[in-house]
DNA sequence: CTCGATCCCTGGACGC
DNA sequence: TGCGTCCAGGGATCGA
């Protein structure tokens, strides 16, 4: 499932590969999952693509305005005069994927877009589940949007990062996958920087120590970024716009391990549901906070020692 | 403000 | 082999 480093894995293939092609046509099947398929027909045809990056987990595509025309092919003039106010924003959702293909390459299943670029290739988008997004936006509209994220977790300094979650009382496993306070982090990075870290998932953002935000910050840092080095993690069928699967996988220690020993204790790996989400930690390395529900403001006495929070119902 | 529940969607795992 | 059922999960939304 795409998060930071496999969203990071695939931006910086596109970059590398369709950075400067220009859109001469797109082609439109299933249409959910696009905030206004109109516009995306309307505005990306004769446009540039002068970049791509991440943001968050979106990658954004961000293209020249019409009214620069560049010499066709010639990328260097076109991002000289961007602006860059224009860009398409796709998310990969769960299972989403963006690369380009030669066109007698048949149409895999699920391919909801298709842009014809003017080298010939196609850049399709494909989703069987189509959780992703895709939007054009523009100007204010586009700005407002990105507002709505919080810091990127590999720039965010510590300053910033402990106000954002030492501020909250949520807990900071649901601080950790909300986009509005960190963008780009999901299920399995959360858990394997929690691990690191030694904080239990369910524990109280506004109770961890300055220890904790530090070490949490410092380790879900390195964690992306050794992530980025290969590639993200291929857990279902994530794979890079080559068609290669990262290898992170091979490195987590608790995502996806419950009931297994765990790499520093040797304790069984827990998974409970946290903020909705499964979430796996080592009872031992992460002990659970106590009675993390204070009760109508009474003084917890009897706290009995592991009182581990309510684990899910159904 | 934060929570859980619910929905979206399909493929894969599992049980029989 | 072929069903049925459950589950995964990011994000939006709604009511508690």
């Amino acid at each position: 499932m795409p998060e930071l480093p496999e969203v990071e894995t695939v931006a910086r293939g596109l970059q590398a590969a369709v950075a400067g092609r220009q859109i001469l046509r797109v082609t439109l099947r299933k249409t959910d999952f696009i905030d206004d398929p109109a516009v995306i027909e309307r505005e990306l045809p004769g446009r540039h693509i002068v970049r791509i990056e991440r943001f968050g987990k979106f990658m954004l595509l961000q293209l020249a305005s019409r009214a620069a025309p560049a010499a066709p092919g010639d990328a260097r003039a076109v991002v000289a005069q961007a602006q860059v106010s224009e860009a398409l924003l796709v998310h990969l959702g769960m299972t989403g994927h963006l690369a380009p293909h030669l066109p007698e390459q048949p149409l895999a299943k699920h391919t909801h877009v298709t842009f014809a670029l003017d080298d010939g290739r196609e850049l399709r988008y494909t989703d069987a589940r189509r959780f992703g997004r895709m939007a054009y936006l523009s100007g204010p509209a586009l700005a407002e949007e990105l507002r709505r994220f919080g810091a990127d977790p590999l720039d965010v300094g510590a300053g910033e990062f402990a106000r954002r979650i030492h501020t909250s009382r949520a807990r900071i496993k649901a601080l950790l996958l909300d986009q509005s306070v960190l963008r780009g982090v999901g299920n399995i990075y959360a858990d394997e920087s929690l691990w690191k870290a030694r904080i239990h998932p369910a524990k109280i953002g506004a109770r961890l120590t300055p220890t904790e935000l530090a070490s949490l910050r410092k380790e879900l840092r390195q964690i992306l970024l050794k992530a980025i080095e290969l590639r993200g993690s291929s857990i279902s069928d994530f794979v890079d716009v080559g068609g290669l699967p990262g290898d992170y996988q091979q490195h987590h220690r608790v995502y996806g391990r419950d009931g297994r020993a765990c790499f520093r204790c040797g304790k069984k790996i827990r998974r409970i549901v946290v903020a909705g989400r499964s979430s796996h930690f080592c009872p031992v390395c992460q002990p659970a906070p106590r009675a993390a529900h204070g009760r109508r403001g009474r003084p917890r006495k009897k706290t009995k020692r592991n009182r581990p929070p309510a684990t899910s119902k159904r």
